[in-house]
DNA sequence: GGCAATTAGTTTCATTTGAAACTATATTCG
DNA sequence: CGAATATAGTTTCAAATGAAACTAATTGCC
């Protein structure tokens, strides 16, 4: 093979295969759904939205908590929790124990807007599972939970590797 | 049943089982790790890449035809074009037949950035992948098509029922 | 031809976002 | 004890974002 600079041709890459862009589109879209119903039915953001959500199934998470679990990170948090307590949805109160730590609640008010809330996302939810076949829905939950594994694998390994 | 005003509790809401909050999640570790590797090793944002990536792989698209692929809005494209070509990476010229329309290209520059970037983010995508068996992989592909149609079925859907 | 309505793309402006700095409390360790 | 360090949460500031207004060219229609 004489005079060979074998010229590398890039591997093609079509965007509308590309995993991470589909899983972006996908995400996006849903969220966007969401997102506006939240805001038409409830004067909701999905930041606070995911607060009160997992304040409703866990009362007493302190902000920093609610970050772990929603995966916001705490100056959203703050934000949401400053504008649902504006809108006394969500109270407060300082830990016996540790005084940095603020222990959050849903008022009552924010447990009835939770107990509205609740059926509309989860029917939404279904409305987009429904074109799924109940196996379908076994085997993307089996998927969905190797990737997020994987995922956060990924992010080490980026984040290791500068 | 005398006296009934029956208490409604809200089904529950699980946030973990919750599936537009898991893609939302998955997408954007996906999305973060990618982000990271393309910031640091090329100095391009996503929005940036994503024109890139469509016009390495069709030339010649203007920007609503990139916004359209890509699913960016136009203001989006617009200013990825704009620093794009601040950097030489992109090029543009007017259609003949309508004025009104830029066709972009990649420029030779652009064009080797692309190529160094493909495999690169197909590196990613199989790393992400690994997790996965050719035949679940598969499964992923077919779910992830019903997904993408439904969600579309469910943005018109909300959009249309203000 | 020429005026109204569309379409491509950019700019403006107000809002959202995130990184880093900051405040206040708790813990560690010499 | 008390200085150094760590953690919870907030604030600040600069950059990213998106809706709406805007410019420029085109098409439709009388």
């Amino acid at each position: 093979m004489p005079n060979s600079v074998a010229v590398k041709r890039a591997a093609r890459l079509d965007l509308d295969r590309f995993l991470p862009y589909r899983l972006s589109v996908l995400s996006n879209r849903v969220s966007g759904a969401i997102a506006r119903q939240y805001s038409d039915r409830f004067g909701l953001t999905i930041p606070e939205w995911r607060v009160m959500a997992v304040l409703g199934s866990t009362p007493g998470l302190s902000a920093r908590e609610v970050a772990e679990r929603t995966a916001m990170d705490k100056v959203q948090v703050s934000r949401a929790v400053d504008s649902l307590m504006r809108a006394r949805r969500v109270a407060r109160l300082a830990d016996a124990e540790d005084g940095r730590i603020l222990r959050l609640t849903l008022t009552p008010k924010g447990h009835a807007i939770y107990d509205a809330v609740v059926p509309v996302a989860l029917q939404l939810e279904e409305l987009l599972l429904s074109a799924l076949a109940p196996a379908e829905r076994r085997a993307l939950d089996g998927l969905l939970k190797k990737l997020a594994l994987q995922a956060g694998l990924l992010g080490d390994r980026v984040r290791k590797n500068p």
